[in-house]
DNA sequence: ATCAGGCCCATTTTT
DNA sequence: TGGGCCTGAT
């Protein structure tokens, strides 16, 4: 309605001050007529937040914590940019990671100035939205057609496949899902076929990497296609080749805004500098005219001189949130900023409106045992007596910890004292790994209780849905051979192997798509009668639909598409259980595509913005990763399997040593850091890995707790398990009255260590009396030596605890200096008959031996099958 | 074409 | 232990 589309002419004049459109103008006129002459948007805004919004000119770095406002900054600031004119809303590049957080964004934004203004904003969107946008511009300098298709994970594993297998490789040997890792890996560091170092290119397929690398890229620009990372290196390269494609965005961007900076990866990094470092002449005249406006931006302690040579960016994120270093990300980039962008100011917010007192100090002080970082620590002004410190609970194994879980659950949804109910959606269980999640489904299945995965398989994973999104996407994009290969004989057309290889072969002798040369088959008599006749079919569909694509409704074609190649018939036909949601599903897309234009708008949409609602009618509790849980928040949040090996997850420190464990630690404080008023931790004793039981130990983080916001919490259990037979009771249970859990009086006498190790506190008695039971093969797998002292037990302070020579459950050293498969491969000391002691099941007797993996007949659990190194000898 | 049985694997995930 | 994927037999 502002009438500010992107098509929009450029302003060539850098000094020309923008009118800014009346809606704006007349609300920030208004806006300021209130006190202190400070505009509407601005109240309610702390000192730094307000610092943050209102330094909108040269490079600015706000480091926002957990719970600190950050997207209110943001979305503030943008505000503030359009209501004091300067700059109109095509003028603003803004970038997130995630499609919700750029939807959230637009919204909040559209509080602020009004709907209508935020229409105007062409460039706010996600890195890879905006990178297709840029690259549908310049298409042709990629060597691309701007109708280029947007290829998914999935897709580019098929098409790596292929190529593995035309440069004559076996594919099993040289996995295309690795391959195709690596590439993205290659690009999430903007690297490409010639770029990529000569170790990488020679680790596959005996050296054959970067030829591979090259035919997979040639391979896609014959398809007219790209793939995720291509979103941002075709940009990147473009604006490296054409210095003046450059210098238009240079112009027209003002002011540079971006999200969970921390997340960055290099070539978002490349992407970003090359659009915000610009050379001196175009930097100077374009800042001139947006030199400060604002009566309420003050000097800000930067060098101004070097200021004007960068654009007005200003990048929001938490260095301590920076959990995706495994798929890219570079902390590296958020830490260097001022080093990237001299002078930059950068404004910390910490004042916490989210959690609690205990939940922050909790937070905080994990996170300090971190070295990578730039220091912020979470405050808050509330001061409520009342909060609960953050509850550590024991359990013996994963069931009774979903057990407790549940009851904990139940618990909460009963009216308390002052007769308040919590709703199931405002809890949440955060897991480490996905496999975790089972056992509580499990549980509330059983108790009725309401629970939603987030995270789960996507609505356009699904086979039907990328079924018919094949078809649409031959119609729309007749080269797109990936598709045309998966529906072509979809539904059964008795077009086998031999007639695609057959097509295939045709295509690319005549250097023509796939679908093209399918129809040049079905006239020639190369081919049988049957193929040819069902063949001649499917090209004369896509003939017919490809003219319908320019008359027809897109809904409608879509339609008529799905009927008339029969493939809804072909769910109807289908007796499975799963097909009448499929047809349910295919409904659905057909629904979702009414919101969009045109068919390829959709495509486009599906492509970039694959995610699928979930019913918040519902009052559930939530399940997900912690990874899936990053900007969210709950008022009840339970942490469950805080154990070494899982979190920190084995595999993290294997593979990234101490910047694996950091992000690790970073993780646990994101955990945290989302709880608002409730949060209960929990680790097991025994857990079962891989079908094997598993002693396990809890995990470093909670000892990196501070005793004075925490309370460990007995798990206060009747299930007690098998743990009685050998009279310890279930751990930390019935043994009269709370322990202490830092070991005051009490633990002194039990081990060596002294008291302020939170070790201590995992030393209940029945955890001891365990220990004690120990025997020697039971220390082989502990790394201890005389078996009966505490501090093997828990963390001590020092090396010894996790130094050379512990061995973990999986035969790893913690920081990954041994790799050593010393429980695997040593042959059992134990025979068949054997009466053993294992501490979750009891005694029992030994059944079948296979290696060090004993099948043992308990007296009391039945038959289970365990590592030998998890039985004594009786 | 379809399914049973063997084989391998087993964090985290967005676009 | 259990699920996904591929293969080889019907």
């Amino acid at each position: 309605m502002s009438g500010f589309s992107e098509d929009m002419p450029f302003f060539d004049e850098p000094n020309a001050r923008p009118a800014a459109p009346s809606g704006i103008a007349a609300r920030a006129m208004a806006a300021r007529s209130g006190q202190n002459n400070a505009p509407d948007y601005l109240k309610g805004l702390n000192p730094e937040q307000r610092l943050a919004v209102e330094t909108t000119e040269g490079p600015v770095l706000v480091l926002a914590g957990a719970g600190t406002g950050k997207t209110r900054v943001l979305t503030t600031r943008i505000a503030h940019i359009l209501a004091t004119g300067k700059a109109f809303p095509s003028q603003i590049l803004a970038v997130t990671f995630t499609n919700k957080a750029a939807r959230e964004m637009k919204q909040r934004i559209g509080i602020l100035i009004g709907e209508g203004n935020v229409e105007g904003m062409p460039w706010l969107g996600t890195f890879h939205s905006i990178g297709v946008k840029l690259l549908r511009r310049h298409a042709e300098l990629a060597g691309l057609k701007s109708d280029f298709t947007i290829l998914d994970t999935d897709d580019v594993v098929r098409l790596i496949k292929q190529i593995i297998q035309a440069e004559g490789l076996d594919d099993k040997r040289w996995p295309a899902k690795q391959f195709a890792q690596m590439i993205d890996g290659w690009k999430n560091k903007g690297l490409g076929p010639a770029d990529i170092p000569e170790g990488d290119a020679r680790s596959f397929a005996n050296g054959k990497g970067r030829e591979l690398y090259k035919a997979y890229q040639d391979r896609l620009q014959t398809l007219n296609a790209c793939d995720f990372g291509d979103l941002l290196c075709h940009p990147i390269r473009i604006f490296r080749a054409y210095p003046d494609v450059l210098k238009e965005y240079h112009k027209r961007f003002k002011y540079i805004l971006v999200d969970e900076y921390q997340d960055t990866n290099t070539a978002q990094y490349m992407w970003l500098r090359l659009l915000a470092q610009r050379p001196e002449g175009v930097g100077k005249s374009a800042n001139a005219g947006g030199r400060p406006i604002s009566p309420h931006v003050g000097e800000i302690g930067r060098s101004s001189a070097e200021a004007r040579a960068t654009v007005n960016i200003c990048c929001v994120g938490d260095d301590d949130q920076s959990i995706y270093g495994w798929r890219g990300a570079e902390v590296d980039n958020i830490l260097r900023f001022d080093k990237d962008f001299p002078g930059a100011t950068i404004i910390r917010l910490e004042r916490n409106y989210r959690s609690t007192a205990h939940i922050l100090g909790a937070a905080s002080h994990l996170i300090a045992h971190n070295e990578g970082r730039f220091g912020k620590t979470l405050f808050t002004d509330r001061d409520e007596p009342e909060d609960d410190k953050v509850h550590v609970h024991a359990a013996w194994d994963s069931e009774e910890e979903a057990r407790a879980v549940g009851e904990t659950i139940e618990a909460y949804q009963r009216p308390d004292k002052q007769g308040n109910r919590h709703n199931l959606n405002d809890m949440a269980i955060l897991v480490r790994a996905s496999f975790q999640m089972r056992e509580f489904e499990d549980r509330f299945v059983t108790l009725g209780l309401n629970y939603r995965v987030i995270g789960g398989p996507r609505f356009y994973e699904r086979l039907e849905i990328r079924d018919a999104m094949a078809f649409f996407r031959v119609v729309a994009q007749g080269a797109d051979d990936l598709a045309f290969e998966r529906i072509v004989n979809v539904p059964k057309r008795g077009l086998g192997e031999a007639t695609i290889r057959q097509i295939h072969d045709t295509a690319r002798a005549l250097r023509i798509p796939m679908l093209e040369a399918a129809a040049k088959l079905a006239e020639s008599d190369e081919l049988k009668p049957k193929p040819r006749a069902a063949l001649r079919e499917v090209a004369a569909n896509f003939e017919r639909w490809q003219k319908a694509l320019e008359t027809t409704p897109h809904t409608e074609l879509a339609e008529t598409i799905l009927e008339e190649s029969g493939y809804t018939d072909m769910w109807k036909n289908d007796r499975s259980a799963e097909a009448p949601g499929r047809l349910e599903n295919l409904k659905e897309l057909i629904r979702s595509m009414e919101e969009y234009e045109s068919l390829r708008s959709f495509l486009e949409h599906v492509a970039l913005v694959m995610d699928a609602e979930q019913n918040a009618e519902l009052d559930a509790v939530n399940i997900m990763t912690l990874h899936s849980a990053k900007g969210l928040e709950f008022e009840t949040v339970f942490l469950p399997g805080w154990e070494e090996g899982l979190f920190p997850h084995q595999r993290a420190l294997d593979e990234g040593g101490r910047s694996g464990l950091e992000e690790e630690r970073r993780l646990a404080y994101v955990g945290l850091t989302r709880a608002k008023k409730n949060l209960h931790l929990w680790f097991v004793s025994n857990r079962r890995i891989h079908g094997l039981w598993q002693s396990t130990i809890p995990s470093r983080f909670l000892e990196e707790l501070p005793e004075a916001h925490v309370d460990v919490a007995e798990s206060g259990n009747s299930y007690g398990g098998y743990g009685n037979s050998y009279g310890g009771g279930s751990f930390a249970s019935g043994r009269g009255g709370r322990q202490n859990p830092y070991g005051t009086s009490r633990f002194d006498t039990v081990g060596e260590e002294k008291t302020g190790s939170f070790s201590n506190t995992y030393a209940t008695p029945g955890w001891q009396r365990a220990q004690a039971n120990r025997t020697e093969a039971t220390d082989r797998n502990w790394g201890s030596r005389s078996g009966h002292q505490v501090e093997r037990i828990g963390y001590g302070e020092t090396d010894s605890g996790y130094g050379a020579g512990r061995t973990s459950v999986k035969g790893r050293t913690i920081d990954g200096e041994l790799v050593a498969k010393s429980v695997a491969d040593t042959p059992s000391a134990f025979s068949v008959g054997d009466r053993v002691f294992h501490q979750k099941f009891g005694n029992g007797n030994i059944s079948a031996i296979e290696g060090n993996k004993l099948t043992i007949d308990f007296d009391k659990a039945g038959q289970k099958r365990v590592l030998d190194g998890f039985v004594a000898a009786v």
